[in-house]
RNA sequence: GCGCCUGUAGCUCAGUGGAUAGAGCGUUCGGCUCCGGACCGAAAGGUCGCAGGUUCGACUCCUGUCAGGCGCACCA
């Protein structure tokens, strides 16, 4: 077992179950078809742990007042051998269990086995699945956008994998294309200056200082030896040695924010290998692409897309779209995986249907290929917005970030809304934000737990074994709410799986941190009653596995002292 | 004009069709001679943008509408 409240549920709907057969075959209800029984998490606390709304649902069906099927069920339940300890029938017809004491010390027992193992649950049963995210330009240094995008993709990978998937974090490095081109000039421009030359950066260039940066490395590794060479060969040598340096620089600051991809896919292989020609021979062939204006289009109309688009210019290059939807055949057809999940910036949202598109076009199930969508950061100084642009060079890059507010802070603020919400980034206050961000609440809690175990230890306080503890001590009103949410981690981590939702985990660790707290208030465990004192440090070593998992899964450090 | 996202407490945001809509910050009041006060407890604070519809039940789904953001290139 790995899930225990999945385990509580299951075991309601089979008792339910039982007890609608058994009132059926009483002549007490009548019915053809029966629905699913759902159970689910009643917000107050005095309508139980568990509770199903089967009652209301089977009305109809019954043709009966909910309330009334709602009795007949409960008054035919056997709950023996379960974790239910009470059934109340409420308000217009729920259904609702109270679990017992074993529930808890099963839950207990259960971190304790599993380790930095519990939470892991077999959601995905080892499928492929692939999660490509930043996949920033290469083209200059990375901004919040791809700071936001860092944080969620890889802590949707982690939780994917957590959830029990084959994981695969990919960057795709658009190396190929109009803006290398302009990357290419760009540079040019700024070693010919270097030179004393009369260059200007042109029109849609890069104006940024890490270009000229650039600039001035080239000049001390090849002098002017590219002065008086052809344009093009100037070019080819800058942008070689220019997307060498950069994608370096974004390994250091991927890996400095926590971050380290299995694979880094070039854009430009896809053309070396021909798989963008490839791709598009194979549409043609299926008769989905048309001539017009000298360019190639792709009937994308017929796939779902409000418009035709260009795969080939008149010019006879072809376009990004042409080259990503190679990419993604690539992913699903040349590497096979199950399940792929792209990070965009919602600026790409139209990009969407397209590619589902093509998918079908392709004979790919589009389900298979997700986007989430993450709306962009917008950057407040001085109670001012910020407007950022690579071309301009005004920007607060990812290596200033994790300078400024430090990584952990980071990476959990990006998970702590959803990937929906637009986020307002105060520069100001994440400068000064030590004391407010709620990181440090939550590794307060862990810092605080292992000093208490720091104390027992000294004192020769040990659990030996989980089974000598009597768990069944723990039953004041902290305790037990404590332990319920650590029953969750495991069907939290599902959740947030099936709805690609990373901003879950965070909260939930807050929640956990929190209650933590409270029964730190209220309660001792150094000082307890000896095998009161037992109970409670197994309790606080299972909550010191819940935190530091979940911190795992965010790549925040869950320090010991602080 | 068309499409996508967002409108929930003073602010920032949660909220798998369920019962009395939640948290943090801020405000007010209170709590360690104590296992770490970077903590805890309590209070105040809401026509869930607006209007219809679907149903036993809607913050949640549908339609319309208003407001903000972002898209709608032979750029990516």
């Amino acid at each position: 077992m790995e899930n225990i409240v999945q385990k509580a549920k299951e075991e309601i709907k089979d008792v339910v179950l039982k007890a609608l057969n058994e009132a059926k075959k009483e002549g007490l209800l009548n019915f053809e078809s029966i629905q699913d029984v759902e159970v689910e998490e009643p917000k107050e606390k005095q309508h139980g742990d568990l509770a199903t709304n089967f009652a209301m649902v089977m009305a109809r069906e019954a043709k009966m007042a909910p309330r009334k099927i709602a009795e007949i069920i409960a008054s035919k339940m056997n709950t023996s051998g379960t974790f239910i300890e009470k059934v109340e029938v409420a308000g217009p017809g729920f259904i609702n269990f109270f679990l017992n004491q074993n529930f808890l010390i099963e839950t207990l027992k259960l971190i304790h086995k599993r380790g930095k193992d519990y939470g892991r649950v077999n959601l995905g049963k080892g499928k492929k699945v692939q999660v490509e995210f930043v996949s920033a330009n290469p083209t200059g240094p990375m901004h919040m956008g791809n700071a936001r995008g860092g944080a969620i993709g890889d802590v949707l990978a982690s939780i994917l994998d957590y959830a029990g998937y084959n994981v695969s974090r990919e960057f795709y490095i658009n190396d190929a294309g109009n803006q290398i081109e302009k990357f290419g000039y760009s540079l040019e421009a700024r070693y010919l200056q270097l030179l004393g030359i009369d260059a200007e950066v042109p029109e849609g260039g890069y104006h940024g200082e890490d270009i000229i940066d650039r600039a001035k490395e080239f000049l001390e590794i090849h002098g002017d030896k590219y002065k008086d060479v052809p344009s093009e060969e100037r070019r080819k040598a800058l942008i070689e040695y220019g997307l060498k340096k950069n994608i370096e620089k974004m390994k250091e600051d991927l890996a400095l924010y926590g971050i380290e991809y299995d694979v880094w896919f070039s854009e430009q292989s896809l053309y070396d290998s021909g798989e963008v020609y490839k791709v598009i021979e194979e549409l043609t062939e299926k008769g989905y692409t048309y001539e017009k204006d000298g360019a190639l289009w792709f009937k994308m109309t017929l796939f779902g897309a409000e418009k035709d688009d260009v795969l080939v210019r008149s010019n006879g290059v072809p376009t990004y779209l042409a080259s990503d939807i190679a990419y993604h055949k690539n992913k699903f057809v040349t590497r096979g995986f199950d399940w792929v999940i792209n990070v965009w910036g919602a600026d790409h949202h139209g990009h969407v249907a397209p590619m589902k598109g093509a998918m079908k076009a392709l004979g790919i199930d589009p389900s298979r290929l997700d986007v989430v969508l993450m709306q962009l950061v917008k950057l407040i100084e001085g109670g001012q917005v910020v407007r950022m642009s690579k071309r301009t060079g005004k920007m607060i890059t990812l290596r200033d970030l994790i300078e400024e507010v430090g990584k952990d802070a980071a990476r959990f603020f990006f998970n702590m809304r959803s990937p929906d919400s637009p986020i307002e980034f105060d520069l100001d206050l994440a400068k000064q934000q030590t004391n407010e961000n709620p990181v440090f609440y939550v590794q307060y809690a862990h810092a605080r737990i292992c000093s208490i175990i720091r104390q027992l230890e000294e004192m020769g306080v040990k659990i030996e074994n989980i089974e000598d503890v009597d768990l069944g001590l723990l039953k004041e009103e902290e305790e037990v709410d404590l332990i319920k949410k650590l029953a969750y981690f495991p069907e939290e981590i599902t959740i947030a799986a099936k709805t690609l939702a990373p901003h879950r985990i965070t909260r939930y660790v807050i929640d956990v941190a929190s209650l933590f707290h409270s029964f730190y208030n209220s309660h001792r465990v150094k000082g307890a009653e000896e095998n009161l004192m037992k109970a409670r440090f197994a309790l606080i070593l299972a909550v010191k596995t819940v935190l530091k998992n979940a911190l795992d899964i965010l790549k925040v450090t869950a320090p010991e002292r602080m």
